[in-house]
RNA sequence: CGGGAUGUAGCGCAGUUGGUAGCGCGCCUGGUUUGGGACCAGGAUGUCGCAGGUUCAAAUCCUGUCAUUCCGACCA
């Protein structure tokens, strides 16, 4: 019987069938359900707090640099999105488009926005007249709408939460300073709060943000070797601002063009942690974002004192910590699975033992290792735990990457490492030619994530063409 | 957008040659339990994804459609 009721609740190993583990853990964790349109999910209370923690760790940032928000509509009209050239055609054959009003056919057809660049030029061609109006330091939280075809929840979906900055500044070297600042804003953000080791890079020209000079990005290996693009910022140089003619007075008295960038990260993010820190007894979250960094649970709760003992350790801890206690008649078994499904960092539990000698039960999620702690002095042993298990689990995950990174010259290396060790990051030489980075693909199957910052040289000729190399670029297959 | 699979109770599934729907878990009530998904007794829950069609009769056969999922091509 108890073995039966196992089977229905458990979910499929993770090294079994990766992508239907991915989606066992976001229904079974309660992050989502899905809604009757495709590739439109709900995102439920416990999804939706680990989404509240990361807007306001990162909101918090964005403002401690000078960011203001705002809000734009969520409708552009035909005629403004065609306004810059390369934008319009990364964008067009994905956008929803809104043709009536009512019963009305609208005389222009209006786009729900896929993202919000040609609003935020409009809107700035209108509120920039002089240098004293620069830089413009502007970030929005809202929801964009792309018609993808292959859907999955939060690594793809058709409606999803994201957090785009726009800024306009009168130099290059300040727009440009400004992209690699936000990038490394969110590369600490990965590295520290989310426990994601990640590889900061520029995009390749071919795989550049529409209407982009560059395209700054950070990709996180995930735990099947799968690259996952976790943020980007781009630089647009005056190329939006020339198409939306915004000008500024200069200190010298002429009209010049501002320059611009813009950044964003999206839930997907919540799905990069799901595959890079769950295991088969579900989710694990990184204790700066999960909605519960520690659950109390009362063991043998009728016997006199328990409920006293758990009720006041919870009193002491929830003036620091995100904490519950569950006091609910689930036996303590049936709770250890629960709160392990759902990722929660670290599980108290007390019980009459517990009480007697002063101390109580502290499991870590990410190793389930369990430890006798004193109950005096508890909020600094908890404090102590998260860090350990934050520690834990970003040592885990860069382990995985170090195992699944592989340095090749020749496209048969490239082949061969896929081959025996299985997906992960090829960092192998590139020429800067597209047919080069097409034949990459064409012959193993990834293509290129990035060029990273931090260059390394792993060869002085291409990996495809073997003419002259000038980069190391990082290679690997991609949600 | 192409190829495969699947839609029956909250979840996992069964349902034979067409005859009007069942099991386990969960849920509710009462009791006993409680240190790794407790046990006993009783109880409630369904437009069989949706729309057409064939038939005296459709969960079952046919057509369409929507959704989920996996594999490719495209994209955060």
């Amino acid at each position: 019987m108890a073995n039966e009721k196992k089977t229905v609740e458990q979910i499929t190993n993770r090294d079994v069938d990766f992508a239907q583990w991915y989606t066992d853990i976001c229904k079974k964790a309660d992050l989502i359900d899905y809604s009757s349109v495709k590739g439109c999910m709900i995102i439920r209370p416990y999804g939706y707090a680990i989404w509240e923690n990361i807007q306001k760790n990162l909101d918090d940032r964005f403002k401690a640099l000078g960011h203001e928000n705002v809000y734009m509509p969520m409708f552009i009209p035909e005629s403004l999105l065609n306004k810059e050239k390369d934008h319009v055609e990364g964008f067009a054959p994905e956008v929803a488009w809104v043709t009536h009003g009512g019963e009305e056919k609208l005389t222009e057809r209006l786009c729900v926005r896929p993202t919000s660049e040609t609003l935020f030029c409009e809107h700035f061609a209108n509120i920039i007249r002089s240098y004293r109006d620069l830089p413009v330091l502007y970030n929005q939280w809202c929801s964009v709408v792309r018609w993808e075809k292959t859907t999955r929840p939060f690594l793809r979906s058709r409606e999803f939460l994201w957090q785009e900055g726009h800024t306009m500044h009168e130099t290059a070297e300040e727009a440009r300073a400004e992209t690699v600042q936000m990038l490394n804003v969110y590369a600490d953000f990965h590295q520290n709060d989310l426990a994601i080791p990640v590889i900061k890079g520029v995009k390749t020209p071919s795989d550049k943000f529409a209407g982009a000079e560059d395209t700054y990005a950070i990709e996180a290996l995930m735990h099947d070797g799968k690259s996952l693009q976790a943020a980007t910022s781009h630089f647009f140089g005056d190329g939006f601002a020339k198409a939306f003619d915004i000008t500024y007075a200069s200190k010298d008295n002429t009209l010049k063009y501002p320059f611009q960038t813009s950044w964003g990260c999206t839930t997907r993010m919540i799905g990069g942690i799901i595959m890079t820190h769950g295991d088969d007894n579900g989710l694990v979250l990184p204790p700066s974002v999960a909605p519960i960094q520690v659950v109390i649970i009362p063991v043998a709760a009728h016997k006199p004192g328990v409920i006293e003992a758990a009720t006041a350790l919870y009193d002491k801890l929830k003036e620091r910590f995100r904490v519950k206690l569950d006091d609910s008649d689930q036996s303590p078994g049936w709770k250890y699975a629960e709160y392990e499904m759902k990722g929660v960092p670290v599980r108290i539990e007390i019980g009459p033992r517990d009480i007697e000698a002063g101390q109580c039960v502290c499991v870590t999620r990410h190793n389930l290792e369990k430890a006798v702690v004193a109950l005096d002095g508890i909020e600094d042993s908890v404090a102590a735990k998260l860090q350990e298990v934050r520690d834990g689990m970003y040592a885990k995950a860069l382990e995985n990457r170090e195992k699944r990174t592989y340095s090749c010259r020749t496209l048969d290396e490239i082949n061969e490492a896929l081959e025996k060790n299985g997906d992960g990051f090829v960092k192998a030489m590139w020429c800067g030619e597209e047919e080069c980075e097409d034949g990459v693909k064409a012959a193993t199957g990834i293509g290129s994530r990035c060029i990273p910052l931090e260059q390394e040289n792993v060869g002085d000729v291409c990996v495809c063409c073997g003419k002259p190399a000038r980069h190391m670029v990082v290679w690997a297959r991609a949600y």
